[in-house]
DNA sequence: TTGAAAGCGATACCAG
DNA sequence: CTGGTATCGCTTTCAA
């Protein structure tokens, strides 16, 4: 392995001038440039990444904190990481599963140096206790963190959740049921909001005896179908805190014999793999531009730059559940 | 941000017997280490990763190479960032979507000293490219990579095979029909000697007619149970290459009114999310083991121990398609 | 355009 | 048990 230090002595230059030609720096001669790079070439040099690192005190990698790998998670990872290289900078993950203890750890990796910024997809940590990491770097969230130091590339549900209204109003639509997510969290009141409001614009019922909360999973989806046609007031759609949910409405509506959409239309929420495969309507959240976001709220602590963000605006994707 | 150097000269005493709390030296009298430590807590102080990675020589991250994330290679991954970690080694992903140039950036990381060694899980450079690299760290694989310097952990699939034929065997079925994966691959080449050999051990007929090479995906699988149905003569059951596949054959055979398993047997492989799902008997590879012993593999290298590394082998999943 | 030398923040060897 | 100091490999003033 050889040195910064060899390859000056090879070339007759001082550290400083390699070191020039290593940053680009205008204030090298060609001529000596070129000496350098053949030098540099003939040895198989390359610089080691802990002395610049050290040196300059940045490591050129970000750290994306989540508790597990969801296709979700991951998809926004991959936007991440696109465009951290595009960059220059590399990304390290940290699993947590949910482990208050091994999340910190990922925090302390801010204040060693290891990373120069963090990305938060989800956290188990109290935001006030996170936030203290904050001097130590830029980090930014993906979920809201309600602390003003703590950006978040969210988007507002109220939006994604009205236009699926609007569209299930538009095609004839107007008993609509709401399986919910985390009752209280901010998307759900977003969401609900959204329903109200929606409605009442369009003079149509707002049923509290269909609202559902807490429905995450296939599984639950099903119970809601059930539990649905128990009652003699059907509801003719149902909008689903997510993919997974709005599958479960749709196997277990089939069970049931009703005809989808006719009996009862389905709307999803994320456009993941699942409803594409499964033909549901679902409204999509654009990932990746949130993603891209999320690196450039951390530009200008990394690069001194102030790059525009992107507006970015949730879309419906009409399937075969409508 | 407090340096090493700040809390030798806060609490009296040299660096390097500072040093030496921090590396859990014998040679630190009780009292002092309890000075120290104090400060060092009420400092907030945590060592700078930059400076003792370049000072040690060592980084403690280790490299993973693939091409994209299935959710194979995620398990893989998973296995091996846990034993990682319980040795004290960060891990961090190198995606290069199959481009040769952005693989070998992965590679120049060992070089520069960025991670201490390589797990590849998927490669496209040339082996003798790849192993050029031996020489700046430990490199291991998923796969084979028939090099001496490149251990892997894969497995004999000839095993694997063999327990499936055993099972079909045993329950009544002989006229077996393969669909293989990529023709001349040593994992091909194993399954069919397997095929070979069981067969002929039981004297039954190893008919080529049925043997289908280049078979990967679900619409592959549908494939060949279309051309096989084509034919007079038909096998009463089908080994596949992966799960995808036998979900492909489960389908079609469905369409085409088969009863599976009484008309047809199919037996999968890799005990994806997707068998168990689908209720598809299927072949267990033991990845979070092979995930494991990867990673004692670079042991050596990286602790200077030797574990031993533990046996493995595949497990039949019976489940409702055999 | 180039060089000398002082960091960056630890580790580790050699004395005492 | 503790301290002094060279060292890891590169960056970055400050001068020339």
């Amino acid at each position: 392995m050889s040195t910064l230090d060899e390859i000056a002595k090879l070339s007759g230059y001082s550290k400083a001038t390699v070191s020039r030609v290593l940053n680009h720096s205008p204030h090298v001669s060609p001529e000596t440039r070129e000496k350098i790079l053949a030098i540099m070439k003939e040895k198989d040099y390359v610089p080691n990444r802990n002395a610049v690192s050290l040196s300059k005190g940045q490591t050129q990698q970000i750290g994306m904190i989540t508790m597990d790998l969801s296709e979700l998670i991951l998809q926004f990872m991959k936007g991440f990481v696109e465009t951290s290289v595009r960059y220059g900078f590399q990304t390290i993950i940290y699993t947590t599963g949910g482990d208050r203890h091994k999340e910190l750890q990922a925090f302390d990796d801010l204040k060693r140096k290891r990373v120069d910024a963090l990305l938060i997809l989800t956290s188990v940590n109290d935001t006030n206790v996170i936030a203290s990491y904050c001097k130590y770097g830029p980090i930014v969230s993906w979920q809201r963190m309600d602390h003003p130091e703590i950006p978040s590339v969210a988007m507002n549900q109220y939006d994604g959740y009205a236009l699926a209204l609007e569209h299930l109003i538009e095609r004839g639509y107007s008993r609509i049921a709401n399986a919910f997510g985390r009752p209280g969290s901010i998307n759900t009141r977003s969401r609900r909001l959204a329903y109200e409001h929606i409605m009442s614009k369009h003079s149509l019922p707002a049923a509290e005896k269909w609202y559902y909360s807490s429905i995450y999973s296939i599984r639950d989806g099903e119970r809601v179908v059930q539990s649905l046609m128990e009652g003699t007031d059907r509801p003719d759609a149902i909008l689903c805190a997510n993919d997974l949910v709005a599958a479960g409405v749709l196997s277990q509506a089939r069970r049931q014999q009703l005809d989808v959409p006719r009996d009862l239309a389905i709307v999803g929420f994320d456009d993941s793999e699942l409803s594409r495969t499964l033909g549901i309507t679902t409204v999509r959240n654009p990932i990746a531009g949130q993603a891209e976001n999320a690196f450039l709220l951390l530009a200008p602590a990394l690069l001194g730059r102030n790059p525009q963000l992107q507006p970015l605006s949730f879309s419906l994707v009409e399937r075969e559940t409508t």
